[in-house]
DNA sequence: ATTGTTTTTGACAACTTTTTGGCAAAGGCT
DNA sequence: AGCCTTTGCCAAAAAGTTGTCAAAAACAAT
């Protein structure tokens, strides 16, 4: 999980660190608002950490530049003081939940689980749609035009990174990364299985989505 | 005693605190009936004190929304007018208690007293459900149509793990890790548990609820 | 120790998925 | 057009996963 942590506070930053990386999170920091600001509209993290009090920007301000971008990164805000003002004008800056100092590093982590398995749930969405092509990322089922469709492994893969990437054109290589990681097998399987997905999604249907690049890759829909 | 306040009006919120903070309640506040529900949601809260009026959501909904998540946090519900209707649609909705305003603080603490003995004493705990299937946490009992099942440790692991989790698919990983730890056994005992948990849960039911997602995992219910 | 329960082992059958190979059709280049 | 490459198509073989069950081993409680 990539994570930005904005604090000031050198020692608690490190604690985060201390508890957060060996537990196979990835961790960037920013020890002031602007730079915060500026890493999180650079990037794309699961989560951010942000203090309310830090030099040159607070942590409001930032959340609500951050908003204002229409970036909806989950944000857990840390005070230090236990205070309704503070609690309310951090939700209405954006924040999606709270912590007040001093906190537990277990907390932090059982908190900011909580938020990226909600922004999962509901905020983009599991379900990859592409015309009426439909893919739940969680329950792993697909449909089109509400018909189930049924998938094995590698054809669920594919329709999986075909969706995320249409309507841009997904390249031979990179279907063959995805199916058998970093040693392709020497010959053309590939259109095979391209083949067999393609009579699951395409032939019992009018309308075709698997459109062929010639010399290049698939493109799934988008004309 | 962890309390959620989801209230607008920041007078009577700050009432709140000032009384219940010092003696020893821990707070969280929502001024609307989306960040309500989101907080009711990712935390275990011992009472919700929830205002019927709200923007973004009312309370009736809130509650409703709870109830559906299964969760049976007490509700005690804050509305303005004295009627009937709001009464009864109030309980229809989930709440467990009704207090009018304007009311004293200290009524309030006295009726959350109340809700959290109460829960605690009757309270049937936290029932998983899925289709006809349940399962009582703190009974760990389960039951299917109403008929008792009989399981054993491994077994009620797998299915309460398989019951939060439905219907997304689990992946034979996690369910690995769940019953040994991170050392799990180099032969594949996963498939023979899988097929005890189906003997108890599947076998003597018509409909079968225990799907196989090959290469991945498994999922329960949802068609 | 004895009994009953739970977990693991191992083996085979049933089933799915993936690969192979070859021919026909379509695409692109000079 | 003519040539060479890429793609579509399909069925059968090979490889891999999962279901099933009975018996052995480990564990618990008396």
């Amino acid at each position: 999980m990539n994570i930005l942590v904005v604090e000031d506070n050198r020692d608690i930053a490190e604690n985060i660190a201390d508890y957060m990386e060996p537990r196979g999170h990835n961790l960037d920091f920013a020890a002031d608002g602007k730079h915060g600001l500026q890493l999180a509209l650079d990037h794309d993290f699961d989560v951010i950490v942000l203090d309310v009090m830090l030099p040159r920007m607070d942590g409001m301000t930032v959340c609500q530049h951050l908003r204002e971008a229409h970036r909806a990164t989950p944000v857990l805000m840390l005070t230090a003081r236990d205070q309704l003002e503070d609690k309310l004008a951090g939700f209405q800056s954006g924040a999606d939940d709270y912590l007040v100092k001093p906190f537990s590093v277990k907390e932090l982590e059982a908190r900011v689980n909580a938020l990226v398995k909600r922004s999962n749930h509901f905020g983009d969405g599991p379900v990859l749609k592409v015309s009426d092509l439909e893919f739940n990322q969680q329950t792993l089922r697909a449909s089109r035009g509400g018909v189930p469709l049924e998938l094995n492994p590698t054809q669920r893969k594919m329709l999986e990174l075909l969706m995320k990437s249409s309507p841009a054109v997904v390249k031979r290589d990179r279907l063959e990364e995805l199916i058998w990681g970093d040693l392709p097998p020497d010959n053309d399987v590939l259109r095979t299985h391209i083949y067999s997905l393609r009579n699951v999604i395409d032939k019992p249907f009018e309308e075709k989505l698997l459109h062929t690049v010639h010399g290049v890759g698939y493109r799934l829909g988008g004309g």
